[in-house]
DNA sequence: CACATACGATACGGATCCGTTCCGTATCGT
DNA sequence: ACGATACGGAACGGATCCGTATCGTATGTG
């Protein structure tokens, strides 16, 4: 974003120059951290030093605070969007449905809990959240509206609900495990299928 | 539960009683706190005992330590269950799923999301979680089959997946604030309506 | 080489909270 | 009245963390 080489703008580097590994190193020792079960504030500044083999000043020389630290360390985590193949919607749904609350990173799963409530404190927070389902839930909106394009879908049915629909089960079951007799992983076909046919007789 | 006063087992009071006012005056800044934005680990029992005008000695004698406390203040959150009214099976789920996170306390919409991740980390407040919802879950799954059996709704619909169908969208919205878009007001209905009719064309 | 800066480590003063203990006072039963 | 217990308040030692400063060392540029 803000680093771009234009020009013969000379990088201007008196001393010896930051450690890319140091970096690194805080950014896992973070995430690692909330994995293992860390709530958001009950994670020090200090436990993350030790956990990174760096010494503290190193971390206050990048962030101000535990916060932009957090917020850089989550950015991290935003991960791949999933790729709809695009032949049968009905497919792409299930693919998109079992695709939240996942990721590339295993420890994503285990963190976001933990955001929820910062998401309702934090402005910041609740910003970076959208941002990431954002692309997610517009992905799942082309799919709808292929099929609705496609004569398989109603044409007159509300998008962000349908939307809602659909993410909704997956995520309490996800973060929450809302209902202990319900399997993850068949909920995505079984949600997708429901809410496709309805429920009502006839 | 345990001080049942069989027999002529006399109370055996020696000494000044309990005050009851002290015991309510804890529970309720307890919760005054946590609605106030307070994650459940910030939340120290020396604000508490501030809050509530008493000396934290009065705490440390009624409960072994902060998690206790918690669960005791949770559990007089729980509220009462909402009264289906028997006629309109669509009426009667509406009212089911406008009450999902929804209390006689407007306290407990505040101090929910701060227990998304309590309940991950620690089996006492997933239980008290369960306990709480289950019977919100069979109520639901009572007009469910009510419906199946006065042939509005289908024989063959899984119910648990049909009540997360129900659920999932309601409790995102209430929860995380999932879709800006979305009217919290408004979202029973549409979701009711969407799942009794499916949004598969024909 | 000299200089500038980053490094890991350690120590610091200040803050907050823990759980306990002790006040002087208040409120019970006998 | 008396003993027993609870009360609000204050103080305690110990623990943890904050954000900063200061070591001696390492690693870059000119």
């Amino acid at each position: 974003m803000s680093d771009m080489t234009s020009t013969a703008d000379a990088p201007r580097s008196p001393g010896r120059p930051r450690s890319i590994r140091a970096d690194e190193a805080i950014i896992e020792a973070t995430l690692d951290l909330l994995a293992e079960g860390s709530t958001i504030e009950a994670l020090s500044i200090e436990a993350i030093a030790a956990r990174a083999g760096v010494g503290k000043a190193t971390i206050y020389r990048r962030w101000a605070g535990k916060d932009a630290l957090l917020l850089d360390a989550l950015r991290r985590l935003k991960g791949v969007l999933p790729q709809p193949e695009g032949h049968s919607v009905r497919d792409d749904l299930v693919l998109l449905v079992g695709a939240i609350g996942q990721n590339v990173d295993p420890r994503a799963a285990k963190i976001m809990p933990c955001l929820v409530p910062e998401v309702n404190r934090s402005p910041d927070h609740f910003r970076l959240y959208q941002n990431i389902i954002a692309p997610r839930r517009q992905l799942m909106r082309e799919v709808l509206r292929r099929g609705i394009s496609e004569g398989f879908i109603r044409p007159d049915i509300d998008l962000e609900v349908t939307m809602a629909l659909l993410t909704g089960p997956m995520l309490i079951q996800r973060v929450l495990q809302w209902n202990p007799e319900l399997d993850e992983r068949t909920l995505p076909g079984q949600v997708v299928d429901a809410v496709l046919a309805g429920i009502q007789a006839h």
